[in-house]
DNA sequence: CCCCAGTCCTGCGGGC
DNA sequence: TGCCCGCAGGACTGGG
């Protein structure tokens, strides 16, 4: 599942696009149920043939298509999505073709297993809308260890519950959630206003070192082996993963506890009951 | 405002 | 062997 390491890789393995100019945009017809495109298909392809691709960002898990127009085309993958400059892993679940022309790339592919991924153009003004820092919060690896903590210190929710909130920070997902918090010692069920300056700094650390070392390894390919990289290349980052997927394997950290899996709002949490000690039960006023 | 349950979707693996 | 059910978790919606 595309989290910020999976879209990151995305973006910089489709960064030979730029400079290159659209000349078609197409739906091919053998997906089985059409994905959202915004707007319809004909309108997105007149409103951005001939137009000459500036720059490919990132915002959050969304890769960003900027074009000289203004507008810009965003890639959001969801669960299963993948912007590919190669072969799609199958040809039934291609949703968007883009044809390109003056550079090496001939084509932009958005493939979509299951079908839950969009594509959408946007202009400036929808752009801020959409995306703007009031229905978005800083990425997770530009946010200071400061905002980080002002952010989500007064919040009652489970610290790895509020990791998910991209209102609150974008591009974490439940995958380095646990990932990070086990990285920095703490307890995925600590409510965001017990933790201590000390954790927040720790918390940041981790996110920093986890998040990067899996950008450098180009993401997590796991089971199902959908996710791959710009040139459908699967990622090894799940060869370091800690905690994900390894309930009752010995903990990486402390060699001795054995790692758990709890359910935290209907999403799987992996945490070692030894390295990340279980809060306090929030006291009520004290008896004298 | 804050937070959570329900929803979409497909493929896969377990149980029988 | 085949069928059915549950599960995986992105973002969004509705409601307490």
């Amino acid at each position: 599942m595309p989290e910020l390491p999976e879209v990151e890789t995305m973006r910089r393995g489709v960064q030979a696009i730029v400079g290159s100019r659209i000349v078609d945009v197409r739906r091919p017809k053998c997906a089985k149920r059409p994905i959202l495109v915004a707007p319809r298909i004909d309108s997105l392809c007149r409103r951005t043939c001939g137009c000459t691709i500036t720059a490919v960002d990132r915002i959050g898990k969304r890769v960003v298509v900027r074009l000289d127009s203004g507008d810009a085309l965003v890639f959001e993958p969801r669960m299963t999505g993948l912007v590919l400059l190669a072969a799609p892993p199958t040809p039934e679940h291609l949703r968007l073709q883009v044809k390109l022309a003056g550079g090496d790339i001939d084509e932009l592919l958005f493939w979509d297993r299951r079908g839950l991924g969009s594509v959408r153009l946007v202009s400036p003004s929808e752009f801020a809308v959409r995306y703007g820092s009031g229905d978005i919060g800083p990425d997770a690896l530009m946010v200071t260890a400061d905002e980080l903590r002002a952010r989500l210190k007064h919040s009652r929710r489970a610290i790895k519950v509020a990791l998910l909130d991209q209102k609150a920070l974008a591009g974490i997902g439940n995958l380095y959630a646990s990932e990070m918090l086990h990285v920095a010692g703490i307890h995925p069920a600590k409510p965001c206003d017990q933790l201590r300056p000390a954790q927040w700094r720790k918390l940041h650390a981790a996110m920093h070192e986890v998040l990067e070392m899996a950008i450098r390894y180009e993401g997590s390919t796991l089971g199902d082996g959908t996710y791959r990289n710009a040139l459908n290349q699967q990622g090894s980052y799940q060869n370091h993963h800690r905690v994900y997927n390894r309930a009752g394997d010995v903990c990486p950290g402390c060699g001795k506890a054995t790692i758990e899996r709890i359910v935290q709002t209907q999403r799987s949490t992996f945490f070692c009951p030894r390295c990340q000690r279980a809060p306090q039960q929030r006291r009520r006023s004290p008896s004298s």
